[in-house]
DNA sequence: TGCTTGTCGACAAGCATTGTCGTTAGTGTG
DNA sequence: CACACTAACGACAATGCTTGTCGACAAGCA
């Protein structure tokens, strides 16, 4: 994701107003790397700002995704999880227990539809979870 | 999974009882490799059986799923699958047209965390989603 | 057959997310 | 800086999927 910065041009350069409430999103997100829920991001900004809406928040992390500029991830635990890194082809370590979400930055060689399943099938995207548990939950029995 | 016959003795075993709702489950089910939604599990048996409740499939889909005879795949299409798949280890295509899912019966080589990365986190299971388009899906620009 | 208890279906509630809408305020222009 | 245009705001209700509640029922067993 690009800095604070940048993203007011970006908007403003689409046609889209840049807010306090979506400045606020935009300094949350820059560099955060635990993969929060909008609900998450909602609490932490209205913290700064008591009026802000959830509403509010769903609609910024949209634009960014439409912008390219964060990608939304369904892991599976319930509700989305907004990953501002859309730099670096990764994949993730998700932790069944706390719900830790973990990048793996790698690309995973052989990672690609064997020829024989591949026919009929236009492959755009590929996403892999490695579920289990992080540290701190393997610790606790 | 195992036989609608053989599901019934497991049940009874279990001290779950069987009932015809149940068993028009498990024939439904029974060879079904196209990862229905529970709703749509629920309207081909209401054919059979008008006064079939939704909560009753969910309910007959969680048992299969804790006796291990199913499996639940959450794919991020808003709804689960369920997948009576669970003897082969496979992975999964999905169709983000028409939401079509395709077995893919391969153990993915190369499909393991590195050691550096894998280092404080155990992995229990990984799930790949390859999204693309059907051939179906394709055809229509 | 009759008892026990798991299961049934109707209904309402839970959770994450989105729609509606009247008001507010960001933006480019002059 | 004032203006006009319109996107975005927040409050609230609604959606879609799934689960909780509960009285009635019936499967299984003796
Ligand atoms: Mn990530
Ligand atoms: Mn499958
Ligand atoms: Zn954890
Ligand atoms: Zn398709």
């Amino acid at each position: 994701m690009k800095s604070s910065e940048a993203l007011t041009t970006i908007f403003r350069e689409q046609g889209l107003r840049v807010t306090p409430q979506r400045q606020e999103i935009f300094r949350l997100l820059d560099g955060d790397d635990s993969h929060p829920t909008v609900e998450s991001l909602f609490d932490r900004a209205r913290a700064h700002m008591a009026t802000i809406s959830l509403k509010t928040v769903y609609q910024t992390v949209h634009d960014l995704e439409a912008l390219g500029e964060v990608r939304v991830l369904d892991l599976g635990t319930g509700s989305v999880r907004v990953d501002p890194n859309v730099e670096d082809d990764h994949h993730h370590l998700l932790c069944t227990a706390c719900g830790l979400v973990r990048d793996l930055p790698v690309e995973l060689d052989g990672l690609h539809v064997p020829i024989r399943y591949r026919r009929d099938f236009t492959v755009d995207d590929v996403q892999v979870i490695f579920r289990g548990r992080c540290d701190h939950c393997s610790d606790r029995v």
